[in-house]
DNA sequence: CCGGATTTTGAGACGCACTCTCAACTACGC
DNA sequence: GCGTAGTTGAGAGTGCGTCTCAAAATCCGG
């Protein structure tokens, strides 16, 4: 529907328009932070993040972060995902349309997917039941490629098995 | 694809016998708390559980229907769903066929739904990524009929606004 | 019906993820 | 530079759930 905007390298001055907009401070750590969640893979959580803060400004602390991440979501910057059996995640937004989750349950790899045909389906679904759908949550879990058990003695592809949650 | 199993008034036996082929014992708070689970509309958290538990059988504590609940999650009677914003609900599962929910964000109503298509869409989709499902989540959010904000001045049937989880 | 091994219970400590409180600090307009 | 208002870090607090442990209940053989 909407065009699909690249993520934009300035998604920064988003952030800066917010905080402007609301009559906020930028900071050095909600830059440390901002810049960290940039850089990430686009599925991090506030342990992940905090570490790579800490890399750019050591003194950051997790409840600057957990600020942060709440102001960014507020922004529009990030979202919150809560996914089965890990604390919350936090995805970059800006510029990327909607789209539900797959998630392995060995690696804790994630991919993300969007299929047109399943939303109308749960509109229609919805509507069937006198429900106007605001949003929604969908979650496939299973085993992604390299973690599927094909052979007894698996040997996964290149990357062997990641640790679940740690991948970037 | 299963013939659906009309909700069978001897579900406690299935918990009996579970607990028998464990070696656990059968006590007055577990049996409280069954009768408690199995008389609620589906859909009910730990403290609704509790209040009514003990209005059977006032010596029952918290502790102990976190653990018969998870007692009756793994004997295949129980189902913890998270849904967004409000603490752990367990669904009576026994006998009952797989399904996701809408659930309404202003009164807490959950409404059950199955739709194959969705879910050979799922399975199609994930299959493209490479992935092979085992479970998923699939919660839609959004008004009810009655919830819904149709006339300004709204006089939603006879319920009126139900206060949120409390609903039986 | 009893005794005793074993499970279960209730109360509270604890754990985790997250938010709040508050004094010290910092950004930013003037 | 100055002052004010927003921000920070540390730690307390909260919500939800699990764990610990001594006391109590179950249930088995006899």
């Amino acid at each position: 529907m909407r065009p699909r905007v690249a993520p934009s390298p300035d998604l920064s001055s988003s952030l800066s328009a917010c905080i402007a907009r609301r009559g906020l401070k930028s900071t050095r750590q909600r830059q440390a932070i901002l810049g960290a969640f940039l850089a990430s893979s686009g599925h991090v959580t506030v342990v992940d993040l905090l570490a790579r803060a800490r890399a750019a400004d050591p003194g950051v602390s997790p409840a600057t972060v957990y600020r942060t991440l709440r102001l960014l979501a507020e922004c529009g910057l990030a979202k919150p995902q809560r996914f089965h059996g890990s604390p919350t995640m936090y995805e970059i937004v800006a510029g990327r349309e909607h789209h539900d989750h797959l998630v392995c349950t060995r690696c804790g790899r994630v991919v993300e997917f969007e299929d047109a045909r399943i939303e109308r389906l749960q509109t229609a679904v919805a509507r069937a039941r006198g429900f106007t759908v605001t949003s929604h949550r969908m979650e496939l879990y299973g085993l992604c490629r390299l973690c599927r058990p094909a052979r007894p003695g698996r040997k996964a592809g290149s990357a062997g098995r990641r640790s679940r949650a740690k991948r970037r």
